[in-house]
This record gives structure tokens, sequence and C-alpha cells, in this order.
DNA sequence: ATCTATCATAGATAAGAATCTATCGCAATA
DNA sequence: TATTGCGATAGATTCTTATCTATGATAGAT
């Protein structure tokens, strides 16, 4: 019976509502005749009749009745189907999965944030990962968006800058250069240096720069994470590199200081990311869109917060 | 999405299993280019891509993951109905719904439990009710047969004799006619009647007894069911006329006589029935030649109980 | 760089589905 | 009995569908 069409179906359920053929002829805008055809040709498919006529009276089967059961139940699979689709369709319901980078995430949830609130229905999925698990899952297609450091080179993929990403030397807000402008590099590169695990794009950046000016650097200590570098220098165990953005609301506050030295801060970017090819759900191209719109509104964000004297992090005058 | 096909549906099941077109084509015994047209028809017609293409690979989307559920879903439906049709095809399951009137209660049950036991699938709803019930359902095709005592005279309908019925005069153990041989009509018709109420078929055949005799009936009682009548007349109340059936292996034993009045008993019959121009389902006809079987067995049956000297009911040489 | 696997597109065709009009047969009803 | 209402049947038509072959495009793999 699987060569039953689905107009079989609607056909037989207007009758064993309406217990007429007639009826339901009319209520399709068929003739009667078309639906009698209909409904011989379901009976065959299923061998078992569906209707018995008393007098003029329609009647149910036992196997009717159980169609007429199987109906209800596939209209309601259709119809649930057919509303999911229309919400997606309208934005009211949909999954943005999102990968960033272990950086990203001090950004990100803001972004979010106010995503959510102008898109209630649609459910947001963010994985914080290292950037090597976030190629990964770029290449094999697990997410709809990527937020990256850098753009993806061995991979074949979409990328485009959304927000700037200035990288800067934090010491301890105690520390001797803390009050200094106009640092040379030269000064800096005896400082013990702490890093991120090698791999990460920050500290890859970071090796560049010194790269470019022929220094090296004294990496006294590599750590797993943003966080633990900057308790490190709070510590008073070195300086690092990183990006502004881990400086967010929730740092250490007045503990750190952000020096001035020459070169810095260096001009990164986040990317988003997509492998090229891809065609984007409609949750993704708008919250694209949303991130383009925001990138500026993000900016004075972030730069109220490290930059124009708003910041805890920066000594008077500093700006 | 109404006007998408079920064709287009198992289509894009086999893809989204196999995450190929061409497997799903080599599946489906088609050629590729074919599921490609399919799936276009249901994409346009759902209004969002269901797959997508990265490299090589295929993906669903979220609304394809969503479709593919749906299908799964109607699948399952699809599939359990086809189960049940052909259980019914097989007698594996069904339903029998009989209604018969009072009297035929004393051995329905021992023809249904044969039957029950032979088709262990078949669920069995007996409905007792007085004649009048059974007839109005009969005419509005509420059940699949009916048993009577009588032929439906008013309403259209098939009847066919599977049973004899037949009519003894009850009295009390010790009635005084208790042990006599060929009463005559005119010494029953001076005692005290005890009778079902008007409508009831045993009575009309019981009236129109005596009316072709020229007798008249003194109906002292009018009890609304056998059991009472039966209570009675083991009170001494009077005497009366029932079917031989009501004197069931549950009847008050040695307390009730059969009295050997001329022209007894009267032979009725049990008829089961059903609304002629109805097709009978397959449980109903495999009831029904089961019903003609049985009649044999079970006329035996009542003969030994009632008749051949087994029942305790017969005073010794009654016979 | 070439080969191979995979999906998309185009064009053709044969099969079949859905539908109509006209008419028949039956049963309930007036 | 005549009429009416309802469903079945027959035959014709139109349109769509499902399908094929042939070919093109793209991206991994060798």
């Amino acid at each position: 019976m699987r060569h039953s069409t689905l107009r079989q179906l609607e056909v037989f359920e207007a009758i064993a509502r309406l217990k007429s053929f007639t009826r339901a002829a009319e209520e399709l805008f068929l003739t009667q005749p078309t639906v009698s055809m209909q409904i011989k040709k379901l009976t065959d498919e299923i061998g078992l009749p569906l209707f018995e006529q008393i007098g003029k009276k329609i009647y149910l089967t036992d196997a009717g009745k159980e169609l007429y059961q199987t109906c209800l139940g596939i209209f309601e699979h259709f119809s649930r189907f057919e509303m999911i689709a229309s919400d997606m369709k309208g934005l009211k319901s949909g999954k943005l999965r999102l990968a960033v980078v272990t950086t990203a995430k001090y950004f990100t949830p803001r972004l979010l944030g106010m995503f959510c609130q102008e898109y209630p229905g649609i459910d947001v999925a963010l994985i914080v990962t290292n950037r090597e698990r976030v190629l990964e899952r770029l290449s094999s297609n697990q997410d709809d968006l990527y937020i990256l450091g850098q753009v993806p080179d061995a991979i074949d993929a979409v990328a485009e800058v959304f927000l700037d990403n200035p990288l800067v030397v934090l010491a301890a807000a105690d520390h001797p250069l803390a009050n200094e402008k106009r640092i040379t590099v030269d000064r800096i590169s005896d400082e013990p240096f702490i890093m991120r695990e090698p791999g990460s794009g920050t500290r890859m950046a970071t090796e560049r720069f010194f790269l470019e000016r022929s220094h090296k650097l004294k990496v006294r200590m590599e750590l797993g994470s943003n966080e633990a570098i900057k308790q490190a220098i709070v510590g008073r165990l070195g300086i690092a590199v990183l990006s502004r953005h881990t400086l967010a609301l929730d740092a250490p506050m007045g503990q750190l200081a952000i020096l001035d030295v020459e070169g810095f801060p260096i001009e990164r970017h986040w990317y988003f990311a997509y492998p090229s090819g891809k065609q984007l759900s409609i949750v993704a191209q708008t919250f694209l869109e949303y991130l383009r719109q925001a990138s500026d509104y993000l900016d004075d964000l972030s730069c109220r917060h490290a930059i124009s004297g708003h910041c805890p992090l920066l000594k008077d005058g500093q700006h």
C-alpha cells in the first residue's frame, strides 16, 4: 500500500469524517465519481473494504476505522513539520551552531545575547575549543559558523573580518614598566614571557611580531588558558601578549596594566568563517548580517572598556 | 507541501539514510538523475533546502533533519496500519460485535468460548439486550451479527436458522402435573401463567400457540427476566413456557420439571441475522461459518442435557 | 595534471493519475 | 408508484509524473 497517494488519504479522511461521498466531493471541490474512484483504488491497494453502505448510510469498517486513525496520525506529522518549516523560514525557530576559538569566548556571549533577544525562538549552541578543533569541525561541516582569530589557510573556506582584535602587552599593575610610555621592543624582550601553547593564534602572531624585529622572547611559561596567564601575570611570573578582549568585565580589576609598547597593539582581527560552497541556513545568514552590523557597536564597546578611560585596567593618563 | 508524494519521501529517506544520491538511486533501482529530480521537487514544495553538499559529502540541513524524523514517523504509521490490515486478512486480529436477544445468553457464551479459542486474536464483544433493542441495533448497523429467536420482519435483513429453540412448559418439581404424561392443552390453560413482558418472542410464540387452539391464558404475572420466572415457578406462583435453553447448567437443579404437554415442545429456532446488503467482515463471515458447523454439535449437546436423561431436571422415565 | 566519483541539468518519452461528463442502479421517501 | 438522493461505472481527456539517456560541472584522489 506504499503506492497509495496522499491525495487518496485526504479523500478518504473527508469521507470518513463526513460519512458521505457526495459531501466529501463538495468539500474537496471534486465531482462525486472522482472520490469514488480514489476510494476504489485505495481499497484495492489495502485489500480490505473501508466503508460499507447499508441503505444510504455510510459506515466505516474496522479496517476503515484503523485507516482513519492512521490518517490522522500522518496528517498530524505533516502539519507538525509544516509548522516547523514555516517557523524556520520566518526565523521563529531554528538552530544556530557556532564553534569559536577559545579567546572568542570573551565577547561571543554578549553577541549571542543580543541576537537571542532579537530572535527568541532561535536555539543557539556555542562550542568553545582550540583552533585546531575548530578547524576540524569546519572541514567536516559540523556547525553553521566559526569564529577565529586568523583566516583558515589549509581549508577552503569563506572568511570575513567582523571585529578588531588588538593584542596588547599585559603586566602586573605594579610592574616597573606599567607607568612608562613608548616602551621599546628591546626593553620588553628581556622580560620573562608567559605564552599559550604552540598553535595558539595569539602566540603565532606574537612570535611573528618579534621575529620581524629580530628579537627573541624568553618564554618562561606555557599555560593552557588565558585566565591562567592573567593569574600568572598578577603573580609576577612575567608579562604576556593577549587579546584585549580577554580583559572582559570579569577580569581581575586593577591588578593588570596594559603596557604602552611600540608597535602595539598588534592589530589582528576576528573572522567568521564557513566552508566555501556551503549554503548558509537562513538563521546563519541572519546572524551573519547581524554580526556585520553589530561590529560597529562592539568596536565601540570594547574601546570604551579598554581604551577610553572607563576601563579600570588603565592607569590615569595612559590613554 | 500536501502535494508532495510518498514516493518523494521514500527517496528522501533513502538519501538521508545513505547520505548519497547515487547509493539511494541504486537501492531504489533508479538512476541518479531521477532521485535528484525528486528531491528538487520536494525541496521546492517545502521551500527550504534539505541537503547541503560540501565537497562530495552530503549533509542534512536542519530542515532536512526535521523532515527525516517526520518521514520515519509517517512510515511508522503506515507499517503499523499494514500490520493490522494483514492481521485482519489473516484473522490474526479483528473484532466481532454480537448483539443477542436476552434468552440467547444461555448458549452464546459457550459458542463464543469455542470460537475465541480457535481464533485467539479476535476480540469479541457480546451485547445482550431485549429484542426491541437488538432490532434497533440491527437497523442502525451497530454490530456485525445479531442473534434472535424470530426472523425480523419490519427490517430488511438476512436471517438463517442455526439452532433449534424448543419451548417447554415448566412447573415446580412437585407440581401435581409434574409426573403426568400427555397432558392436554385444556388442563394447562387453567393454570396460572407467568410470562415475560409483551414483545418477548417467547411470549408471542406462546400466545400464538394457545390462540391457534382457541384457548386463553391466565396470565398471573409478568416478569422481566427468565431467571425471575424460574424463581417464581419454584415458589409455586404458577407455570411458564420458556426456552429449554434457559435450563442451562446453572439452573436450580431438581426444583423444576418439564411438563409433557401435547403440542410441546413448540419448535422455535435461533436465527442469526444481519442487514441485507451488508458486506460481512471476514471475521463475521468466519464466525458465521463456524456457527453453521457448530450447530450440529450444539444440538447434540443440548439434547443430551435436556432430553437424553443426563439432565437432572427430568424425572426418571419421563423421556 | 589527469582520472574518477558524485551530483546537476537538459531533453525526450511513455505511463499513469486525476479529473470530467453522462448514465445506471438502488433504496428511501413522499 | 413516482421521485429523489446517493454511490458506482464507463469512457474520454488532459496533465503530470516518473523515468530514462546524455552530458556538464566540481572536487577528491592518484
